[in-house]
DNA sequence: CAGACGTATTGACATCTGTCGATGCGTGAG
DNA sequence: CTCACGCATCGACAGATGTCAATACGTCTG
C-alpha cells in the first residue's frame, strides 16, 4: 500500500531517525548511536527501526554484535514516486 | 513539524481522497462526490478532508451549499521538499 | 419564514500506536 | 564454557486515531 510508506514517516521520532542515518558520516548507524539523541529506550528505537525497515526505507546489516542501519538505496526514489503518485494530475502531469 | 505532513498521508483513505482530488476533471471535488467511492460516512470524509486541509495539502472553497476541495498549489512542492529534507545526505546531496 | 440539502461538529467507542520494563537471542571476550 | 554486551521480542499500558450516529450550522428554494 502507498500509505504504508507515509505511515512509516508519520512519527516525528522515525523522521528524526531516518534523517540521522541519512546524515551520518558513514551513511549508517547502530541502535546504540541513536537511543541517546532521540531520548528513548533501546527497545523503542529498535521498534521504530523495524518499522522503517519494513517500509523499505532502511536496510539492516549485522556486523559483530552491532546492527548497522543505512538508508535504503531506493528510499529517495520510492518516496519521490509516492509523492508523484498521490499528486498526479489527470492531464499528463503538471511538470 | 515535518512528520505532520506525512502523518496526513498515513491513512489509506486520505491518500485515496487526495488522489481523487488530484485526478478530478476540474481538479476539485465536494464531499458528496467522495463519500461513495471511499465507502465511508459523510462526517468521516469531512474529518479526513479537515486533516488534509490542516496539513496544507488541500484548499477549501465554499460555493453555495457545496464545499469544493482542491489540491493546494504548493502541495506537490511541499511534499517533494519534505522527502528531500528527510533523505538529505551530509555530503552536498546525492543528486 | 420554513423546509430541504450539503457540510461541520460533537460525543462515544473500538482499535491502533508509541512507550517502557523484563526477558530472550547472538556474538565476542576472557 | 561463561560472562558481558548489543539488539530483538514480549507483555502491558496510556494516549492517539478512525469510525459512526446524532446534531448543529449555512445556504438555497419555495
Amino acid at each position: 500500500m502507498l500509505a504504508q510508506v507515509f505511515k512509516a514517516l508519520s512519527d516525528p521520532t522515525r523522521v528524526k531517525l531516518l534523517s540521522m542515518i541519512a546524515a551520518a558520516t558513514d551513511g549508517e548507524a547502530c541502535i546504540c548511536d541513536m537511543t541517546e539523541p532521540v531520548g528513548l529506550s533501546q527497545p523503542t528505537v529498535s521498534h521504530h527501526m523495524s518499522v522503517l525497515a519494513r517500509a523499505g526505507l532502511v536496510t539492516r546489516e549485522q556486523r559483530g554484535k552491532w546492527a548497522y542501519y543505512a538508508l535504503a538505496p531506493d528510499a529517495r526514489a520510492a518516496l519521490a514516486g509516492a509523492v508523484d503518485q498521490v499528486t498526479a494530475a489527470h492531464e499528463g502531469a503538471i511538470a
